[in-house]
DNA sequence: TTGACAAAACTAATATGATTAGTTAAAATA
DNA sequence: TATTTTAACTAATCATATTAGTTTTGTCAA
């Protein structure tokens, strides 16, 4: 009958310390309750459901992270912005594999907005638009970044990578692949050279 | 008491529709009893846990891309061997959500053999080794490759992008990024250049 | 052919975890 | 202070995985 004193933060800190300790599938409300020591049905009091907490992990780490990924951006711009911003996301994942897994197991199209891709929008987008780069390009630009680094942190999560070499000097040279590929994004767009590789019918440049 | 005939490929293919159909999660032993016309504890002489079938699913879902994409492969080399292997790989997530799940989310550090990593190994050291990139790169390449396509397929799966845009079209381009980052490298072993003009690879060298 | 034997199905029972119903006590508010 | 709401509780329900123990079916050797 005591009355603690819970509240969404509390609840979603406790949930993602325990979805990090245990992995996101033994995240259970016995755990959580027990955690925050009342009853599993109490639980209900602060929650819809356990797939509803997941959801609410989901948007509770987009949200931290998209805080940790402005915060390292003050004064940078250019390439060293994307670079930072991938880093910082995949430290990210590595101090929070739990959360993470919720972040890229769940979709944010259920209503709440996904404030952490409009983050990375907008860091892409200016970055974009500071060179030759349209909209449109500037689209794929970004969910080709999403792709690898929520990809890249997924399988390095699971062990998928041997262990002798060393994982994180993949991931940064991950990265400069892609910021190359702006790079020549740019080029095509000034003058419509190509590089040496052959591509594939692209399309108009400008496509909508 | 009528005897169906059950063994692990039928099962499998079973458990990988109602995966495909329901998503990962919601493949029970419930469901896949009922629709292989048997009663749930039935199951246990085929498979030892729900568990332990979500990672035999992933090995199946691995082996059966092994070889669409070594198919996809026959007479093709270079550049768009590369190419045709992602876009295989794409499709085949396209086409099986529920099985591509589990491949992502289940390691297969467990014991299992995982081919599916082999077959991708085995075409970008083939790659490479045709070029001048040493080993250990060709091991940072292998890991971009999986990262970036697991990826993306796993967003596009989570409706993780607007729809305006086409999707295929992002994922080509990203692919063209990646390659044009092999071909960079290649470079940049041969004469310590860093931006030049595209050579033909002189001599491959087995470097390890 | 027949009589074990193993495999594979079944029913019944248990365990765990999510969830609901209904109750009570604490805090907030009028 | 009286009332109302909130947040905790206990008890019960439901779904699912899993185990135990039983029966049936197919196989194979005598």
């Amino acid at each position: 009958m005591p009355r603690m004193n819970l509240d969404k933060r509390k609840i979603l800190e406790a949930a993602g310390a325990l979805a990090n300790e245990l992995s996101l599938k033994k995240l259970s409300l016995n755990a959580l309750a027990a955690r925050l020591g009342i009853k599993p049905p109490s639980l209900y009091n602060h929650v819809e459901s356990l797939d509803r907490l997941r959801g609410e992990l989901m948007a509770y780490g987009w949200e931290t992270l998209g805080n940790e990924v402005s915060n390292s951006l003050i004064g940078v711009s250019g390439d060293e912005a994307i670079r930072r911003a991938c880093h910082v996301i995949y430290d990210y994942a590595s101090r929070n594999p739990g959360v993470f897994e919720a972040m890229a197991y769940y979709n944010s199209e259920d209503g709440e907005g996904n404030s952490p891709a409009d983050r990375l929008s907008d860091i892409v987008y200016r970055l974009c638009s500071a060179r030759n780069v349209s909209e449109a390009q500037a689209t794929h630009v970004l969910r080709i970044f999403r792709s690898y680094v929520e990809g890249f942190a997924l399988l390095a999560r699971h062990r998928s990578f041997s262990r002798d070499i060393p994982v994180r000097e993949s991931f940064d040279l991950g990265v400069e692949f892609l910021i190359a590929g702006i790079h020549q994004l740019e080029n095509a767009h000034c003058s419509q050279l190509k590089n040496g590789a052959e591509q594939p019918p692209e399309g108009s440049e400008n496509h909508a």
